[in-house]
This record gives structure tokens, C-alpha cells and sequence, in this order.
DNA sequence: GTGAAAGCGCTAACAA
DNA sequence: TTGTTAGCGCTTTCAC
């Protein structure tokens, strides 16, 4: 009865709306509990204050109104007044390769456990301006880049507007804005030093999306390393990171004489398309008649069917770097503008002839 | 000019901070675009209102004022005054399984097209209440729960509170709140039929989570139609719904005399994991010494590997109504309490010996 | 440690 | 159609 007495007087300015049934239930706000507990709304604002300096006892009173009242702050009415949302926006060109869930899920939990929460967009290119524009309209705390295909440009509009960005999974290709990656150029070395060590005369390279920094590094790397162990040429097609592309891409290269006797592909997801189409369709045998290796260490590189020998991407430090990054930045405000390079490792499985486990 | 003195004296209060330095860039209000466009805030809020009634000239005119100062309307606050945050949340357990990246892409970008923006949260029950309490104070104008193991009681009371939630994939327990499923005993049926109608005698069944609605109707249905069509008993074991929990309940299933000669499989995620483990741990052949069916037609289950036969639960439509009944919540206010089930149909690969493609 | 007052940036009556 | 006014629910000086 004393809460309902309370919230019929609640109003205060002129044309009160007395009990006002029209809308349905209002919520509880700060000022129903302090009138409850008997104190000032700025001693509720304290007590729900990690910080702040309250009396234990005050303290106690208001969670005891709060409640007996069901209340619960109001985030978005913080974030109006203190300006920090506890968001972080995450754009994700497509979660069709495995890699990019188990990523959300891991930048999920990383973020909840600061107390921060993930808005999450998907988007390729198309609508990117669109969205990052609504990105800041919701005024979050940073923005998480994994679309490879947005540009930089955009990134950078966003650090400059004050959100500060990083992308993951990609390098900027203007200065200003942060990035965390694998050490993609090393991973190319590993993969070719893996493959000529073994025996391997005739690789080939599949790639990503030409315009990506990662599908370049890798393949970079996988051509230095080439080179220096003797072996000038390698036949290439791109498989665009998409399933289908790299069944294509796979079937251009084995069409005409003198097929390869490795694959390099540049990632898990296309790998174990190209072994399909290896195997099922072209009727090739992996690894005895050509080998076959990846880039990400998804969870589907481990399965039975494929076990494929893969350059593994360290998903856990890649996000924990990230979220170091975002929350530093959001703390000081620093544009910082840091370049992460994660150490990358070869996981050996049964793909490549030759290699042993 | 004009908007820096309009910024110098746009502080009403006592104590201005005039230029205040302090805390770096401002943001851009709309008081600031009304001066600079010479009309008042209304005017403002109306041209970047769609169906508000303003002269075309007077929005053209905040417009460009706006353009110049790179003005963004702050969603948080409007939020703050219309109670609606455009922010639908999502609650998912885990990504593992790949048939859930398909629903959360799908999802938000069915989203996106109405203008609503996906909040994702990943959780298994434990943190589960806390985590609700926090999409409240985030004034989320919906909620979607896929987490199979999220208790119905949580989501009632979210409802209670004012904030439509519609279960997905997920049957409720108590009433009132609303959900969109497959037709899963339909489906168990299904799989009962194509396996009987095959020839084959010895059926079993791998379960997922044991308490989950999914799980039991598509047993259900199982039981139901193979014991119509003669078959009594089966063979069961539960994977919950995990890739090495469905290993090890294919080789409890296969330990025994009288093997199984067909499995029907709660999800493709450990149908595959079946798979693999019959035919490279347990030296069986799919589908010439047993048969396989599982349940999503999830990406994988089409992969040359695995040609798994399975129950095609039509993503599209769930989602589509999932979305459409939680935006007719949203704008009604009403409770509804709907149950929806999507039809399942029979995707033939070659996973199950003697059905035609 | 506590309360009063001001105001975050916006929209929604109301009056003109 | 437009401007004026009063808040949305919260945090934050400032004075005590």
C-alpha cells in the first residue's frame, strides 16, 4: 500500500496523469524506491554504485525497497546521462565458416563477464555504411570489425567519431584504427615448410578473397617460403571463402596435366571443400595422392572424416586481445591505434603425407 | 560560425560550462541543428520521424544543417522517452551446433529489415536468471530464447513483466508465452517410416537433452510410428546434444550383441559425429551395414562426407515467424501466447540404405 | 554520508 | 505546420 500510494503521486510536474491506465504497467523507477526506503533518489543511485560512498545501513534499506518493489535500473537512462552503454557492436560478414561462431561465442562470454553485452550485425559490404551509422546512433561503447570486406575507411570514420574499433581477423589498411590478427605471413611459412619438408614438389595455393589482408599474408608467406626452398611457381585459383568457390576453385586445378600434389587452402572451411571434391568427385585420395592443408583450426578440421592437418588460429587470445584493446581504449580514450599479431601453430593430423602426428 | 556560437551558448543550466575541453568531442544535439537550421527542436525531431508532419522545406532545411554538423539522432535517448529500444535480445546456449549460426544470422538480419538490432547472449542455464535481469535493464522490446535448457518459468516472467518473448525451437511448460517449433514429432515419424519402409528392423535412437521438448517429441513421434508399424522395442542412448556425448552414446549403442541396423538421430550435428565414429572407429559402413538419419538439415549434412539423410527443419519460416509474432507483440502489447509449428519434411541424401535419391 | 537541484538528448502534448 | 513546455529515469555536482 505504501508503494501504491507512492506511485499515484509520483508525477510532479503540472497535468499529472493520476494512476493513468492507458499504457499498462510502468515501471518502478529510482524515485519509487527511495520514497520507500525513505531517502533521497541520489542514495538509491549510490547504493546500485559499485563505487560509491554509502552507509552499509542506507545501503541495506534501499535493497530492501528495491526489492519489495521488483525494481531494476534503468540502463538506457544511465547511458543517457553517464554516456557509456556497456555495448559493443560486432559486424560479421557471414557465419557460414565454423571459424566466425565459435569467435562470436568466445567474444560473448569475454564481454558478459566485464558486463558488457554484443550487439551483433551481420552484413557484407553492401549496407555497412548503413549500419555503422546505426551503430553510433546507439551509442556503443566500441565496434568489433570481422567483416573482412568492409573498408577501412569506414573503421576509421568510426574511431575518429569517438567509438573507438578493432578489427579482428584483418589489418587496416589506413593508420588510426587498431587490428588484431594471426601472424597469417608466418602461417603461409609453416604451411610450405610443412609441405616441401615432406616431399611435396607441386603445391598449390587456394585462396580467399583476393582484396583480404589475410588470404595476401597467407598466401605471401606461402610463396617466401616456397622460394626459398627452391620451388618458384605454384599453381593458384581463388575459392573466394566461400564453399562452393573452393569446390570450383578445386576443379580448375586438378583439370589440366601435371595436377598438384598439395594444397595450401586458405581456410578450414574451403579446405574441407577441396577434400570433398578431391575425394568424392574427382576420385583422388588425401593424403596419399595429394595433401591437403588448412588455416583456422575449426572445430569440423578435427572431425573423423577429414582429420585435417591445419595452421591453427588462436581463437581465445585473438578475443581476449580484442576486448583488452576495446576496453582499454573506452577507459582512456586513447586512439591508441595498436597492431595485435597472435603467434600462429601447425596442428598436425592426417591431411598431409608424410607428417607425422 | 553559426554552430560554434551555438555550441559556446548551448549550456541553459546555471553553471555553463562554456567550451568545457575537458572531456574531449561533444556530441552533436539536436538543439544544435535546430539553431543551426533556425527552427526549434520539435521541428528537428519531426523531419528524422518517418510519418511526422512537417514542410518539406523545414526538413530539408534540418537536413542540411544537419549534414554540416554531422548530426546523428541519439537512439539511447529517445529510447529513454518512447520505451521502445528497437533492441530485440537473443539468448542462445551454445554456437557449437551449426544449426544455430544459420538461425542467428537469419535472425538478425530478418531484424535488421525492420530496424530492430540483434543483442546476443550466450548462455547454458547457471548464469541464466542474472543474465535476464540484464536484458530488462536494457529495456529490450523483445526476447528470443533458443537455449534449450533456459527454465520456461524465467521466460514467464519476463512476459509478466511487460517484454514479449517468444521460445525458439523450445516448447513452453507453463502457458503464456509464446513459441515456434518444428513439427517434431512429425518428424520422429518420419524418420520411423523412411527406416521401416526400408527394410530395417533393428532401429535406435540417440537423444539429445533428455529434458528438452525437442529431444522427447522427436522420440515420440519415433516410438509412436514404429510401434505402428510393428516395431515394439528400440535401442536408445542419450548424446545431449553434444558431439562426443553422441560418440560415446553410438558406442554404448553398437557395445552389444544385435546392433542396431539404423539410427535415427535427435540433431545432424551428432548425427555426423555417428557417423564418423561407426565408420572409422567402429569399422561400420553408412549406409550398407547401418543406416543414419538425423534431424536440422544443418550445412554439413549436405557435405560429400556425410550425404546425411535427414528432417529439414525450414529455418526460413521459423524465423519469419518467430519475428513476426514477436514485432505483433511489440506493437500490440497483447500476450497472445501462441504456439506455432513449422512443418518438417524428409531431405533424401544417401545416409539411409534403400531409400532413392 | 546525504539531499536538492540540474540536466543527459530526445519526443509528445498542447496551444497557436 | 510549428514552437513551447514538460518530462523519460537516471547520475552528478554542490552544499551541508
Amino acid at each position: 500500500m505504501a508503494s501504491a500510494g507512492g506511485r499515484a503521486a509520483k508525477r510532479t510536474g503540472g497535468r499529472a496523469v493520476e494512476g493513468a491506465p492507458g499504457r499498462g504497467r510502468e515501471a518502478v523507477t529510482s524515485l519509487d524506491v527511495a520514497r520507500l526506503a525513505g531517502v533521497s533518489q541520489s542514495a538509491v543511485s549510490r547504493a546500485f554504485t559499485p563505487g560509491a560512498s554509502v552507509a552499509e545501513a542506507t545501503r541495506e534499506r534501499v535493497f530492501d525497497a528495491a526489492g519489495r518493489l521488483g525494481y531494476r535500473p534503468n540502463a538506457i537512462a544511465r547511458t543517457l546521462i553517464t554516456r557509456r552503454s556497456r555495448i559493443v557492436a560486432m559486424v560479421v560478414s557471414y557465419l557460414e565458416n565454423p571459424f566466425y561462431p565459435a569467435i562470436v561465442e568466445l567474444m560473448s562470454q569475454r564481454l558478459q563477464r566485464d558486463g558488457y553485452h554484443l550487439l551483433l550485425f551481420t552484413s557484407d559490404t553492401e549496407a555497412a555504411d548503413a549500419l555503422l551509422l546505426q551503430l553510433m546512433q546507439y551509442q556503443v561503447d566500441g565496434i568489433v570489425l570481422v567483416s573482412a570486406t568492409l573498408s577501412s575507411a569506414l573503421a576509421r570514420d568510426c574511431q575518429r567519431a569517438g567509438v573507438p574499433v578493432v578489427l579482428f581477423n584483418r589489418i587496416a589498411t589506413v593508420g588510426e584504427v587498431s587490428s588484431v590478427a594471426s601472424d597469417n605471413r608466418e602461417g603461409g611459412r609453416i604451411a610450405a615448410r610443412a609441405l616441401v619438408g615432406t616431399g611435396h614438389r607441386r603445391p598449390a595455393f587456394v585462396a580467399g578473397l583476393e582484396n583480404t589482408s589475410t588470404s595476401r599474408d597467407r598466401e605471401a608467406g606461402f610463396r617466401e617460403e616456397l622460394a626459398r626452398l627452391g620451388i618458384r611457381r605454384y599453381r593458384r585459383a581463388a575459392g573466394n571463402y566461400s564453399f562452393d568457390g573452393a569446390r570450383r576453385a578445386a576443379r580448375r586445378l586438378f583439370a589440366s596435366g601435371a595436377p598438384p600434389d598439395a594444397v595450401f587452402v586458405a581456410n578450414d572451411h574451403m579446405a574441407i571443400a577441396v577434400m570433398d571434391t578431391l575425394r568424392h568427385e574427382l576420385g583422388l585420395r588425401v593424403p596419399e595422392d595429394v595433401s591437403v592443408i588448412g588455416f583456422d583450426d575449426a572445430p569440423q578440421a578435427a572431425w573423423d572424416s577429414y582429420r585435417l592437418t591445419t595452421i591453427e588460429q588462436a581463437a581465445g587470445p585473438m578475443v581476449e586481445a580484442t576486448v583488452a584493446m576495446l576496453l582499454e581504449q573506452i577507459a582512456d580514450g586513447a586512439p591508441a591505434a595498436r597492431r595485435v599479431e597472435v603467434p600462429v601453430r601447425l596442428v598436425v593430423r592426417d591431411s598431409v603425407r608424410g607428417l607425422a602426428g
